[in-house]
DNA sequence: CTTGAATTTGTTGCATGCAAGAATCGTAAC
DNA sequence: GTTACGATTCTTGCATGCAACAAATTCAAG
């Protein structure tokens, strides 16, 4: 809900509202807020309420940054791989993202790209660290800022070629591009979230 | 608790005994399970008891990884930059580490490790980018793996050395060979870790 | 009109009771 | 001796009431 954008920052979540809401006691209600507290999207404070949150910019950066380290390190050993039969994957993703964007389904799009980092994340290693990375994007309400800045005007087609540009550098066999091209490619989507969080701490008013 | 190994894996901690043991209502310690669980210290089985878990042999590797990844990059970074005040912390930190060795302080010792990869870390980011590898490693579950493991004979001494090697590796600036040799100590006590758990699941019986 | 304090309202934190279900133990049948 | 089954005893899950405290509101004094 607070990923779907329904709920925006600030908001006060009280415990008796939710639990009306879904129609069961405070109790449950009280365990998921404090577990939405833990993944950084809500903040509660004692016995005044809980607050949907929103990233700092430092925040966003530092995403960014753990994305791009863990990423980066994924692609490069791909590259250096002998087989790597998920590039049949991400070929099939950047054929159906190709489409999307020409439909403008934007939320569509947006699912498939977290799908490609994911799949990529996920070939690159044969024990599962891909797990923990999942996790944690999870955990960092990463979602939701991806999300947001995909909608940019503009992210949308470089983001395509990006990702070809990386299944390219994959498939030539060189890690150290592959490497350098992911790095860059998250890097730049992180230059986009971080303007898009300025764009709306400024509508809003809010600097943090 | 846990973490200090007065609780053994395996062994419930039933919420009303914890509640008179620390004289609350069975609330907060619901929720302090709760959050152990999240983190992966617990397993919490509905309607059947709470138990302190013994990581799988699968995630101390992943866990591994993860810091491998993590630490490479940042010995990488320190290497790549210009001035590394850092590297007096790290040395004085060395020195220190040897010296609980000879006194064969091995809790002391322990802590020093922990604190020279956390330095480490801390010192490759200008923006806090630890903040996030701290988190990860306290959730993970991996202190309690470290601590178990410095204790086996053969790898204290080992250990001092390769710290004072990565530093050196730093100190000359290159990169490529600080990242391969933090790679290869955080490999290193990978394995380690690995024979500890196997050694545990053989003294048990358990095989998980 | 401004300012200050007292009051009221609203929120989470915690205690406790009850319900649901899993595991264990005992008992009886074979 | 073994097995099946029922009672019992644990456990966590959830509902709810009260306490503690923060913030907003009201009202009076200047």
């Amino acid at each position: 809900m607070i990923v779907t954008g329904v709920v925006q920052p600030g908001n006060l979540l009280a415990e008796t509202a939710l639990a009306q809401e879904f129609e069961v006691s405070r109790t449950p209600i009280r365990e998921a807020l404090k577990q939405l507290e833990r993944e950084g999207l809500v903040e509660v404070r004692a016995r005044v309420g809980t607050f949907v949150r929103k990233p700092t910019q430092r925040e966003i950066h530092e995403m960014f940054q753990l994305k791009e380290a863990f990423e980066g390190l994924a692609a490069g050993l791909l590259a250096r791989r002998g087989r790597v039969p998920e590039l049949l994957l991400l070929q099939e993703n950047i054929a159906q993202a190709t489409e999307a964007v020409g439909r403008g389904d934007a939320e569509r799009y947006s699912q498939l790209v977290h799908e490609f980092h994911s799949t990529l994340v996920a070939g690159a290693d044969n024990l599962k660290l891909s797990e923990h990375y999942d996790l944690l994007m999870n955990q960092l309400a990463y979602h939701r800022i991806v999300t947001q800045t995909l909608s940019l005007p503009g992210r949308l087609r470089n983001s395509v070629n990006e990702h070809q540009a990386i299944v390219d550098a994959i498939l030539s066999k060189d890690p150290l591009a592959a490497e350098l091209v992911m790095r860059r490619h998250v890097a730049s989507s992180s230059q986009s979230a971080v303007l898009a969080a300025l764009r709306e701490s400024e509508d809003t008013g809010h600097s943090d």
